[in-house]
DNA sequence: TATGAATGAGTCTTCATTCAT
DNA sequence: CATGAATGAAGACTCATTCAT
């Protein structure tokens, strides 16, 4: 008789992210309407309720769902043998991505910009990437691929930077030829990073 | 009868444009409302239409206007004796500025990846922005200060990437003590930039 | 295949009932909700179906019991060898009760203004109170204790009309001391049965 | 070429709260929407929240009005030389009004035990009446038409009460005869009033 | 040129009720 | 008997835009 089942509810909940993801890239966050998401989610507005309690809610939830699997994806890119190498790799990815998903971000960074929540949000977000690039630069130095000059928490706020300037870059730069400015954005990397000779 | 002070026009929607980009600034485009707009500009709503159609026709002119404006003090900063010092210089003033700006910056990227017209908005004044970059490293290259294995183009591009990765990165770390992050990102530059050591 | 105890289940609407007048006196007829009431009877939206067919229904079952469980109190109230005494004491026990019961009741009175049903209940119910009224009138006046001059029928329309004015009294002067007032009260109604001096 | 006229716009204030009036007499305070609100007062949603913020503000507006103009035709009534015979003729009153008028002082009663704000507004307005009341008392007493011994404030709460469950007749025994209960309860005020012979 | 009254479509949210299990 | 997922029709409120003056 009982069937509670918060296995099934956690998947509906993200379900109805997963809509919300593709509403919000298309429309903004402000843009983007309940009854849209219901749409797109299949379900009916009333229903969407059952799962969280406001508009503000899926956006925060969906904020930090899209961080966390983008850091995901960011955490196995880099991964790699060689660090330098895994970095460059990482911006050839943003070349190749969609800009609704760049977007998305921009959203994000411009709401953190008056909405505490969603700035709290980004900002726990930031400090787990920018940790997490900190332990590859400090492992980079120990192999002698990275300048062990370089203080690595602080050198990995500048990759971060480097990494949302070329998706600020993407949008931008829309239809134009962005290969050769992301071989440039490269050697940058390679630059900034790289021991000097002696 | 009324004939229209064509000078007086362009002044007023000057200021409405100005108050329109504090409203943007503290709530978004989607966010701030024409009354908004219209209690900082002190005028009444219909007035408001005298000089613009649409919210949409506002938005658009006050980011052109925005941008416009934000170029030419990036000029001014930049223009100097020593090209790889202008940069560094640029990065400072990012720094010390008030992150209700960058927000407007971020919304103008989130809504050029939505709104085309936007998009054209955004791409011109980059190609602008970029073609100023260019001038200014080729200049640097003529002086030896930059190098002259780079393209000019394609670096501007890549320069201009780490001016919004600045104030993407003032937006993620709103309290955390910025100043050291940003030396480094000084330091990224002059290491892109600076010609070989023969 | 299922056989209903229908024991059980006139006990189960009785715990419904209870909840439901809880969830009415704290919020009113219109502002309490089923999922409310479900949540205080401890059952699930589906279930409570089960036992009434809709809102309406549990309305005016709640206000039928709760106006006869009512007129128990006041029965046993009441009972006693001296009648006057016995309205006398009624008054004192409205001083003492909480206000949401007595919001209740207004908000019978005010629905019976407009819902024919609710009309009706209460109508029936008033009329069974002043007949017992009535009736303890003419015990009353059989025992020298009430003016025989009176008619016990519309006297009896008087005195729960007091009654009636004792809660309101109590709503409307929620903080002051009310005990005085009451004391007045109560002399009102001995001035007004008490038999005349001859 | 100004037009502000806050004449106007006060007149507009007063035209919906009137809408309102008759709106929440038909259905309740919770039961009326506002689209039924601007439905009777000939204006559209948008225009109603010109002048108003809430619903709820035009619930309190309207209760605080519609209790100021009941005083005011209360006052008219009672006036007169005879003290006691004024009180009789506001029972003569409630007997021919519209149950729907009492129904929305129940609706107030009702609320007044959940909202404070409703709460202050009666409070306030059953002070004033009070105090109306007492000096109506003072002045009977002065000319001998009133007990002396009665405290006139306690005996005004009395009065008071009286009234109101004369409104509470009225709704409990919508179709009965009830020009005779009526009768008994003019009684009743004379006696509680009228001083002692000697 | 300037006002602010007026509109109405659209937004988020609630809630009585039904249905599959 | 019992659950809670699901619906959809309102409800309050907002806001870009228009219009009479």
């Amino acid at each position: 008789m009982r069937r509670v089942d918060p296995v099934k509810h956690e998947e509906k909940r993200r379900e109805i992210l997963d809509a919300a993801g593709r509403c919000f890239a298309r429309k903004g966050f402000q843009g983007a309407t309940i009854s849209g998401i219901c749409s797109e989610a299949k379900i009916s507005p009333g229903h969407l309720y059952h799962y969280f309690t406001s508009k503000e809610e899926i956006v925060e939830a969906m904020a930090a769902a899209g961080l966390a699997s983008g850091m995901e994806l960011f955490r196995r890119i880099i991964e790699g043998p060689d660090v330098l190498a895994a970095f460059v790799a990482e911006i050839e990815r943003v070349k190749t991505r969609h800009i609704a998903g760049q977007a998305l971000l921009m959203d994000m960074l411009a709401e953190s910009g008056r909405n505490p929540t969603m700035g709290k949000i980004l900002q726990e977000h930031s400090r787990a990437v920018i940790a997490l690039l900190a332990g590859f630069l400090r492992t980079g130095q120990s192999r002698g691929q990275i300048d062990p000059g370089l203080d690595p928490d602080l050198a990995a706020c500048s990759l971060l930077s480097v990494f949302d300037g070329a998706k600020t870059l993407a949008i931008r730069d829309q239809n134009i030829d962005k290969l050769k400015s992301y071989d440039v954005l490269k050697i940058l990397i390679i630059r900034f990073l790289t021991p000097p000779t002696p």
